[in-house]
DNA sequence: ACAATTGATGAATAGGTGTTCATTCACAAA
DNA sequence: TTTGTGAATGAACACCTATTCATCAATTGT
């Protein structure tokens, strides 16, 4: 939100940052772009100036605006796998209610932000023509995958489900998320992360009728 | 290739066409270079060449490259409108089988295109800089849930359901049809459109138990 | 047959973009 | 203080892209 104030030349004492530093700053500066102006619209220009640095300074960091959005779209993947894994940390040792932390965290404010939602579509929107974007994507979509099946696994164990598919029910919830996701980016009347979150619940709720309770 | 020879054989009848004729091929080369390359990498230039015509032949029928895009768009939920429709015309006149085909049509072949999937993606990524697209979007998303909702009350009495949030439902039936598209376009082990429809009928059956016929 | 009309051309234009690199300058070690 | 290091600059460069427009030629009307 609040933009950077643009250093002046004259001000002493703004210099010199650590690279990491610097990375990250400009990083958090393209994905403001990407999501005020879009992937197309986004230019180094923009990018450096939100920062409040020179022309070059994304090269001298990056390399290329290539590798910029490469490390851009990881690093929003890091931000969600943490996002993630602190939700299980704090979540009950319950199967149903580690199921019910995990798909709770994809409508958490700082997860769900419109801004980021919008800069993931703008990758989803290439991933069909940059094999890099796809690969994280796919990274992320296999490790979500691999959590959500182990969960999945001990709740029917533990709540004596009985001709459940595991591995549709799993791409079942999977598309539910990302589509409500859509849902937030598009609506008119502006679906509300609560609402797309009860919505996730209230599946939960009817595939799995014994753990209502962790669902509400 | 050979070419410019300013005899009278110029080629065969390679010249004039009707406004509307052209429009439509160009508009039709767009898709094909947005699938290909992506809608940042998509140039005037890639569009006319892919069409065998001349540099300025877009400014010429469409006056702007903004408008070319728009116009595309717009084609696009129009071929998805009358996919629905065609459907809704073959479907039996019982809620749940219009229902089912309303649903199918999702993924039939010229619907679930991977192309096509990965234009609608490439939109969906810019919708949140461009009202124009956002526009395009919420009304093909409103006319659908018109539709769907008729249907989910028609089920509903039909089947004498209780305990059924249908404008809930209808989110959960869009939200997972999105989400669905997401997964064939991205997922590794190539996810079939067959397989994606499978998992929506499934869902469909546990929500309609009464009708599973109908959804299978 | 002869204009008139209009689709189509493609070279030229103007504006913008990513990248480079010689140079500057803050900072800290000697 | 002096000096070495490397972060940061920003003008210059080469490239690309959307748009224009004078020109051409196929079709239509008379």
């Amino acid at each position: 939100m609040s933009e950077s104030i643009p250093v002046s030349v004259k001000a002493p004492g703004r210099r010199r940052a650590a690279k990491g530093v610097r990375k990250r700053q400009l990083i958090e500066a393209t994905i403001e772009s990407i999501a005020k102006r879009g992937l197309g619209e986004t230019t180094l220009s923009h990018v450096s100036t939100a920062a409040g640095l020179s022309q070059g300074i994304v090269n001298l960091h990056f390399t290329s605006k290539e590798n910029l959005l490469n490390e851009t779209l990881n690093f929003l993947r890091e931000d969600y796998d943490q996002a993630l894994q602190q939700a299980l940390a704090k979540a009950p040792d319950t199967p149903a209610g580690r199921l019910a932390a995990l798909l709770r965290a994809d409508f958490k404010a700082s997860v769900a932000d419109r801004k980021k939602i919008a800069v993931w579509f703008a990758f989803w929107g290439e991933v069909k023509s940059r094999p890099a974007y796809r690969k994280i994507c796919q990274d992320r979509v296999k490790n979500y995958n691999e959590i959500l099946h182990g969960l999945l696994n001990a709740l029917v164990v533990d709540g004596q489900y009985a001709n459940i598919d595991v591995p549709q029910l799993a791409d079942t919830i999977t598309s539910l998320a990302d589509g409500l996701w859509l849902n937030l980016l598009i609506s008119a009347r502006g679906m509300k992360r609560a609402e797309a979150e009860r919505t996730m619940m209230q599946y939960l709720c009817s595939v799995f009728p014994k753990h209502t309770e962790a669902f509400s």
